[in-house]
DNA sequence: TTGCCATGACGAAACGTTTTGGCAAACTGC
DNA sequence: GCAGTTTGCCAAAACGTTTCGTCATGGCAA
């Protein structure tokens, strides 16, 4: 029977319709328990989502990665078991579903600390690492930050700014610091300031973050436009200038990263990298599924390239 | 064997020891799909999310409600299988997972169009209505968007205003309309103005809709304070007022809902309503979980209560 | 007409767990 | 010391599927 519904073996076309007809009316379906014990295969993939607290994290990025990735897994027969990550009951920071056979492998979303990483690495296990690099994985997806970085450079300095300064987070996660080093690099390229200059670190949240800014802004060497690491930190910065009477794009142009929604309905609106979220969590499905099917595949790291939207917050440099 | 990894049984302690010294030494772990198999149950749920592309559900309502609902459900050992609602893919409205003995029940999460969700309730499953409210579910969990809506307009009569408005979307949401409705009824206690009068339809996307706003401000009825269906509605509304020089609070006061992270770190902060979401969530798995081990359960149909969070958007009205 | 092969139906085994019941051994009370 | 009871180990069955192999049937060629 199971042949006549998955359409394997030699069963006569006749045979075979009469058994669906009948599944249908009896409104029977295969149950999932039963086939995956026999076939050793869950169909499931795991999602570990670290529980980062990080800004970027908590808008719309992951929930639209995610929704790629669902979409994808679908289309295979596959489903996607979701399991955050809870250090405490992962007893050696592994966590529960794997090691049980519930899944047949796992994406791994968000920014982890190495350590983790390393633990995560050792799993005998089909891994993807999502949006984040790491050596001891085969397989990454990423954005190329690097070459939006540079894009962003020559974006602005199409625009005949010359002071271009990049407000960035301080810590060490993977993609920001691509983008931090694609900067960096065309800026160079274009005989600009140094690094030294060109990077202010960024918390907005307190406001000796901002007031060190709102200083450096004011200064001889005031940059004359802004590439901020995300879009909420964009966004923040646009507002508080304009609470402060800063004009822009007037006086200071200002460029995201992300192209969060808030992007487009900002006043004004964001000039950003977009990031085609649903498309990477496409591109991750296939990936890991392609691991799954053959073990034996070479690795692959790909880095997804990016757009640069401009929008309104960028504009030529004031003389 | 069994007996001893999970503590039934006559087994003797020293046996056991010596079972899960083996285990742990040979990294077993029971499989889950014979596991599942034998105990006609997955220790699975599923998470069916409505592709809701309205602006209440891309910001972290969700991602939060399900943090929640996840932690609480792993400390019950239950995992959640996400499933997206795939309106071609599912046959009849069913999502796939459903009918192969998947999971052991649902959560339902969003804002499903009637249809689908009669569709839904008729399922042979234990299943959660998650944030909205529908006769066809004996379990529905949601906030008291009500008595919300009464302590919005106790604060803001408190602080002298008499003519408040709500910014409301002209859906037909079932939370919305419950803030909407104990809105009305204490404006009605206060004898304030009718619904005719309170209530601006919200969109401001369009610039049709953010003039009829401005209109509405300008007249000789205008409101003095206003209360917005949700936050980014209301942030978005004060920033855009900001940029036309309306003061918020000085001229008009700003109460949002839902108590995004955006909210307090606007200018000036966010009055707004608190939601405890991941409580939400872990209400929920509560409720699902109890449905499962006893489906003669009498229906329970919760609303948890909210706060309101005074910030800097509301102040003492105009004299 | 006989032998052989292709076709299709069907029974049986296996996947890994939990649970039940049998059974031997140890232990209690008289 | 013996009957009766408790303790603990182990074998066996069942969950529902897929797959392999067997077997009967019918068609074709010699």
């Amino acid at each position: 029977m199971s042949c006549a519904i998955n359409g394997k073996g030699r069963v006569n076309p006749q045979t075979r319709r009469r058994i669906l007809a009948a599944c249908t009316a009896l409104g029977y379906a295969p149950n999932a328990a039963g086939r995956h014990l026999r076939l050793q295969r869950t169909e499931t993939i795991g999602l570990l989502l670290y529980p980062t607290c990080a800004s970027e994290f908590r808008n719309s990025f992951a929930a639209e990665v995610i929704e790629g990735l669902e979409n994808r897994l679908i289309e295979a027969n596959y489903h996607l078991l979701l399991g955050g990550y809870h250090p405490q009951a992962d007893a050696g920071g592994v966590p529960q579903f794997i090691g049980q056979g519930r899944v047949d492998g796992a994406v791994l979303l968000g920014k982890y600390p190495e350590q983790v990483l390393s633990a995560l690495a050792a799993l005998p296990l089909p891994l993807l690492l999502l949006d984040s690099e790491h050596e001891g994985f085969p397989d990454t997806l990423s954005t190329d930050g690097y070459a939006a970085g540079i894009a962003v450079v020559e974006h602005l300095v199409a625009l005949g700014h010359r002071r271009i300064a990049m407000l960035a987070y301080g810590h060490d996660f993977p993609n920001p610091a691509q983008r931090r080093l694609g900067f960096l690099h065309a800026l160079h390229e274009h005989g600009l300031w140094p690094a030294s200059r060109a990077l202010i670190s960024g918390f907005l949240g307190h406001e000796e973050g901002y007031h060190r800014l709102r200083a450096r802004l004011a200064g001889d060497d005031a940059p004359t436009a802004l590439f901020c690491e995300n879009d909420p930190l964009a966004l923040d910065l646009i507002r508080r200038l304009a609470g402060d009477g800063v004009r822009v794009p007037g006086q200071l142009s200002v460029v995201g990263f992300n192209d969060d929604e808030a992007a487009q309905s900002s006043t004004p609106p964001l000039t950003t990298v977009r990031i085609d979220k649903p498309g990477l969590g496409r591109a991750g499905a296939e990936m890991i599924l392609a691991r799954i099917a053959d073990p034996q595949l070479p690795g692959c790291r790909r880095r997804l390239p990016t757009t640069l939207v401009v929008r309104g917050s960028s504009a030529p440099a004031p003389h």
